[in-house]
DNA sequence: AAAGCGTGGAA
DNA sequence: TTTCCAAGCTT
């Protein structure tokens, strides 16, 4: 017996209506192009991955076309998008697939969990999405919504893969198809009504019922997770620029030429060699550039 | 298990 | 301007 089933029989209607028309949703979207969807919006904003995912799978619309590129070609078709060690291990799971898989992506949670930058959500939002598996799906928005609604929380605080998994658990409607659809309903509810920033109540369909809400929607003074670390002058900034310079130079990049991205010296070295030690750079007798094996 | 990892949008 | 945070994963 589910803990809440007219809560997740009212935001799936909702999300009959509400529901944007993101294209990896369309009906004729491959399980391939559902995966890498998935790695693109890991910490990424949904207006950011569109243009992206486009691009991406009419050049590589297998797992095999993905695996027959140089990484070097993913790298670059990443482009800024962010956290470019994605693309890395995209292209490794694409390889994975092909050797493993015999091309197909896997079905099973287990075998989805094993691909490189694979985890706990991607694995779930692949089976549910891609292959309609009843698995909870939890991202940071139904995380959102679970504090608020369940809980009575204004923030998720920090995250627990088991217990966000009960708890989403609990919520799913017992048809499949209902369970289905409440997993990219939760989702969206969080991601354009119940907002980190400013929650649009108004127009939410179980504001009537939320727990944060009847509460008055206290100010939250649970645990947080850790803050961001500054960028301005981080390590991930230097390593940012450098990548933008191995991107646009389609020859090795000596150590001279990268000294204008960064005058600290040190800090740039430190940059590149972590960069390399990602595989995301190669060192050669020329200088550095692309991993292209 | 806490910290590191890009880039950009929005308040 | 600063700060938060965004369909997380790895070590």
């Amino acid at each position: 017996m589910p803990a809440a089933p007219d809560l997740a029989e009212a935001v799936n209607d909702w999300f009959a209506d509400a529901a944007r028309p993101l294209p990896w949703r369309a009906a004729d979207v491959s399980p391939w192009a559902v995966l890498v969807s998935e790695f693109m919006l890991q910490q990424t904003q949904v207006a950011r991955v569109i243009p992206r995912w486009e691009a991406w799978i009419e050049r590589w619309p297998t797992p095999a076309a993905m695996a027959a590129a140089p990484p070097s070609e993913a790298v670059r078709a990443w482009d800024r998008l962010g956290y470019p060690r994605r693309a890395l291990w995209l292209h490794r799971a694409a390889t994975a697939i092909v050797e493993h898989h015999g091309g197909e992506v896997p079905r099973e949670l287990d075998d989805l969990l094993a691909l490189p930058g694979v985890g706990p959500y991607t694995a779930r939002a692949v089976a549910a999405f891609a292959f309609g598996a009843r698995h909870p799906v939890v991202d940071t928005n139904t995380r959102r919504v679970i504090a608020r609604a369940v809980l009575g929380q204004g923030h998720p605080g920090p995250p627990s893969t088991a217990r966000d998994l009960a708890a989403m658990d609990a919520l799913l409607p017992e048809p499949d198809a209902a369970a289905r659809v409440f997993n990219a309903a939760a989702m969206e509810l969080g991601a354009t009504v119940c907002t980190a920033r400013a929650p649009q109540c108004d127009v939410c369909p179980i504001a009537d019922r939320c727990a944060w809400r009847l509460a008055g929607s206290p100010e939250y003074d649970g645990p947080r997770s850790a803050k961001q670390a500054r960028f301005e002058g981080s390590d991930r900034q230097v390593r940012g620029l450098v990548m933008r310079e191995l991107r646009a130079a389609h020859r090795p990049v000596s150590r001279a030429e990268l000294a204008v991205v960064w005058t600290d010296a040190a800090k740039l070295d430190r940059a590149v060699e972590s960069l390399v030690a990602d595989g995301l750079a190669v060192q050669g007798p020329e200088g550095f550039a692309l991993p292209d094996a």
